[in-house]
DNA sequence: CGAAGTTGATTAATCGTTAAATCAAGTGGG
DNA sequence: CCCACTTGATTTAACGATTAATCAACTTCG
């Protein structure tokens, strides 16, 4: 490996020379600089990163914590923060925060260990993460408003009830996968909030809830609001076998845009989160975080929206 | 921050010994390690990696390289690789490759500057990566067998073409999503392969083959295998558009059991990878090249498993 | 009892880079 | 012409650990 002395001898200079002339920082001529950079382009030069990391105290590594990456919509982050991070500079060492709350903070001490400069974290549902060793923001639950990047679960709902309503559903069931969960008593709230007085709806939860979804539609409901495109997909097989054509006799909505929702049939009428503003902005106010400076964006949700498709139409009478 | 140093003065001993100590390695009395033991204890010492890294020349980090995480069987698989990295004390960190295999290089690139001790790549569709500054595993492309992990893919198309075979059809289309994915190439010929020969069998690709596959069915196939659950569920919307019951009138098939599998409606009969042994091995075998060793298992691909649902059954006649 | 070996610790160098302090030489001004 | 200032480089120390070499103090044994 060639290092910056290696350079230093070679030119006949000092190490520190060498340094001040590829950072740019300190006081060297324009002439040794540039004799300085081609003899470090032709011998191929790249800075250990950790000798200058354990020198300057930052590593440009942020650490993500994701609670489970089978939910299809948490990969799409993923990436775009490690896109959002590569583009300014950034590396993202991940771990996976599979289990309990303990095993969550076991992993942000383990990312912590290897120096990241700060820390993205996807919390598991009804937990919230502390480390105060670093810098750390939180991605997608709007509880804690300090340093979330979220978005407007809430508003979701209210997009999707809204327009349920506006076809003219009076009489709704809204499932939910997990009352634990915050983002998805959010999306529900959301929902109950926008929708208009004089509709009737009531809310279900997890498998029993699934089960009992024909049974409602059996006595009355027209539309089925679910908290997740994949719990959608579900209902859906339970109404095609119990005879309920979606959406003839019954609308039914998801939520997040995953590709499924594109592509079964009929396809699905459901919301999108805006996952690459998402990222940009956690990354940003991460690295503000982490250079000490305050973030403007700092607590604001981002918007979701409607992605309407076939899954929903008028109810029959 | 509380090195080792601090450990050191704090008992009136060398540095040497309090790393000796701590590390097992030099020769240090039982009484002295006992106590460097429980004062690095009471002050929450935790060891710099980065120093460490710096002076023994190995991160503990391994690079993890994938070229597009909407497809759901990657997210599967980097979780798993995550786990058996941690489980071995090893961290990840992940870099992108989307776009060009030039990009892929870039990043490849990148990861090794950070400090990598070795490279895990899942390539683009029809590259072959290149590094020789770290040791280099390749999962689930079988074009490459030195350093390559992989599952049967060969074997798992041979499963479903014989289950589809044994259970009475004659008239078969598969379809491909990409022609220029080996894994695909490899899922197709272990199909064409496994099927007596008393069966018709065609080969449709991409966009234009889904658009085709009702035409096939109408002029009497009474099977389609494909190559991906995503492609499965996308045909399902065109048969059951052309009002094709499957599997009534129609068998179908996916490959790698993803969750949409047993979810979707009718459920699908597809082929399953085993992903946590794959990372295993992939992290096994990484190892060993990085400390200079072969591994047995190099080489050799993992079997797939058949999974049957109720997208398959006998044709009708 | 002296040579050789063992034990338990210390010293000092090093990994590659950065940063503050220092220094030599040249420049300009009064 | 001398003092103060700027410029361009060097020295030195440090970041936090590891490791080879060294050393002092005991043991052991012929």
């Amino acid at each position: 490996m060639v290092s910056i002395k290696k350079i230093a001898t070679d030119i006949g200079v000092s190490a520190a020379t060498v340094s001040n002339a590829l950072t740019g920082k300190g006081r060297v001529s324009e002439e040794m600089t540039a004799r300085i950079r081609s003899r470090a382009q032709e011998l191929g030069y790249r800075p250990n990163n950790l000798a200058r990391a354990l020198k300057t105290g930052q590593t440009g590594i942020l650490g993500l914590v994701m609670p489970d990456l089978t939910n299809p919509l948490f990969p799409r982050i993923a990436q775009m923060l490690s896109i959002a991070a590569e583009r300014r500079g950034l590396g993202i060492l991940i771990g996976d925060s599979r289990g309990s709350a303990d095993e969550q903070n076991e992993v942000l001490k383990r990312l912590v260990d290897r120096g990241v400069d700060g820390l993205l974290v996807v919390p598991q549902k009804g937990t919230s993460p502390e480390m105060n060793a670093v810098p750390l923001a939180i991605i997608n639950t709007a509880s804690d408003p300090r340093n979330t990047v979220s978005a407007d679960h809430a508003g979701g709902g209210a997009l999707i009830a809204r327009h349920i309503s506006d076809i003219g559903h009076r009489n709704v069931v809204i499932l939910g996968g997990d009352p634990v969960s915050e983002v998805q008593q959010d999306r529900i709230s959301g929902m109950q909030s926008a929708m208009r007085q004089e509709i009737r709806s009531s809310v279900l939860w997890g498998d029993a809830g699934v089960a009992e979804v024909a049974e409602r539609v059996r006595a009355g409901a027209t539309a089925v609001l679910t908290t997740s495109d994949l719990l959608a997909l579900r209902v859906h097989s339970e109404l095609t076998r119990a005879q309920f054509s979606v959406p003839r006799r019954v609308s039914l909505t998801g939520f997040d845009n995953m590709s499924l929702a594109s592509v079964m049939h009929p396809t699905l009428t459901t919301v999108a989160q805006d996952v690459e503003a998402i990222a940009d902005r956690a990354i940003e106010i991460l690295t503000a975080m982490i250079r000490g400076q305050a973030h403007p964006d700092t607590g604001r949700t981002l918007p979701m929206r409607l992605v309407v498709r076939n899954s929903t139409s008028n109810p029959e009478i």
